[in-house]
DNA sequence: TAGATTGTTAATCGATTAACAATC
DNA sequence: TAGATTGTTAATCGATTAACAATC
């Protein structure tokens, strides 16, 4: 083990810092600094100039960030200056909306191809790049004769277990789960959750 | 100040419970233990034990915790035991996905106001309760009159800073946010974000 | 009773912040 | 140069874990 590992809550907040630079960026700006950030995210300076200083000396002394640069290099250092294939799973309301949204393909990401279990929804067209919807159970063939390492499961959370297993086992190593249930993954492959239930939960204690 | 508040993310762990124990609760379980749970959700059962004992004692020594007891204390702490109507503001795709979801109304929240600023979705029957879109103009006045405290943001980012001021001015001390920013809000008005690509993105540098 | 598991304490671990020398 | 802001250190703060007495 050579290099310090980097903190896991470290990295999860670099695509927040990214997102505040698109928009930075695209007001105009050509300078920022850890202040304006800190201040525009509801975090302290100390803790952005902290977080950059772990990748690199991005910032010049007196002056600050310069945003297009900074960008960049946070897009290198997230590995999103490529663009990544990602396997949706689950053509219902919820997979349609993710197939449909617009802001994946200027982020990194690539919906190019959805699977689903209903025989009605095999053959359809689904998404911003006419993706046809194939059945989960060639899920995992396509998933390695593509390479696909980034999973999107979108199904009911009865289903969301069994097909987290097949991309995990197929070769994917980062999945998103819409899915309202807990999720278990061999060591090596990481999961982030979206659940708006437990969103509202998590602040609804507070009122 | 009398007693010493709760850690956030302390509290942010109890949904996350309260979906658990209602699956256990449906797979026909009686009694669960903090290792279990830990187990499933991976997360230490002294962590489990930890976060349930601010709010009482509610297990048994040498036996666990009943899941039906302990689904309704966490069900109570949350203030999930109740409904709470919800404005959605922003009617697009994301939006009706979102009106359209089942998902909420086991869980306290009730979808009961869908605005949009365009004129042709005003008027249209939205959602699994088939609520009217009103016009975002109305915003202010529908959570006043109801007593709204509850919001969930699903515009394209540029409208989501200026609808989370006319739902905080107008009384919402919740807000789910999917625009893809950063949204500043008055103390005692709490945020959740929601946004699929930072959750990707969190992943990709370990790729 | 014997076995199991809680609730809680104390110790450890890790993250955040304050402060400032370096320097643009 | 004077003013500003970084990168980094040390101190503070907070969260997690290990361990175990209490007890069902």
């Amino acid at each position: 083990m050579a290099k310090r590992a980097i903190p896991d809550i470290m990295i999860g907040r670099l695509p927040v810092y990214l997102r505040a630079l698109s928009f930075l960026a695209l007001e105009g700006r050509q300078i920022t600094s850890s202040q304006e950030m800190g201040d525009r995210l509801g975090i302290s300076s100390a803790q952005i100039r902290k977080d950059l200083s772990h990748f690199g000396e991005f910032g010049k002394q007196g002056t600050g960030y310069d945003i297009m640069f900074l960008h960049d290099k946070l897009r290198q250092i997230l590995k999103v200056d490529r663009m990544w294939d990602v396997a949706l799973v689950g053509a219902g309301n919820l997979g349609k909306a993710i197939a449909d949204y617009g802001g994946f393909a200027g982020k990194g990401f690539l919906i190019t191809a959805v699977f689903d279990n209903d025989a009605a929804k095999i053959g359809m067209k689904m998404g911003i790049h006419d993706v046809t919807v194939q059945h989960v159970d060639e899920l995992a063939d396509t998933i390695k004769a593509r390479g696909i390492v980034v999973g999107i499961i979108a199904t009911p959370a009865h289903d969301a277990q069994g097909v987290a297993r097949v991309m995990a086992e197929a070769g994917v190593k980062a999945i998103l789960n819409y899915a309202p249930i807990t999720i278990t993954v061999p060591i090596g492959v990481r999961m982030q959750y979206i659940d708006p239930v437990v969103g509202l939960q998590r602040m609804t204690y507070y009122l």
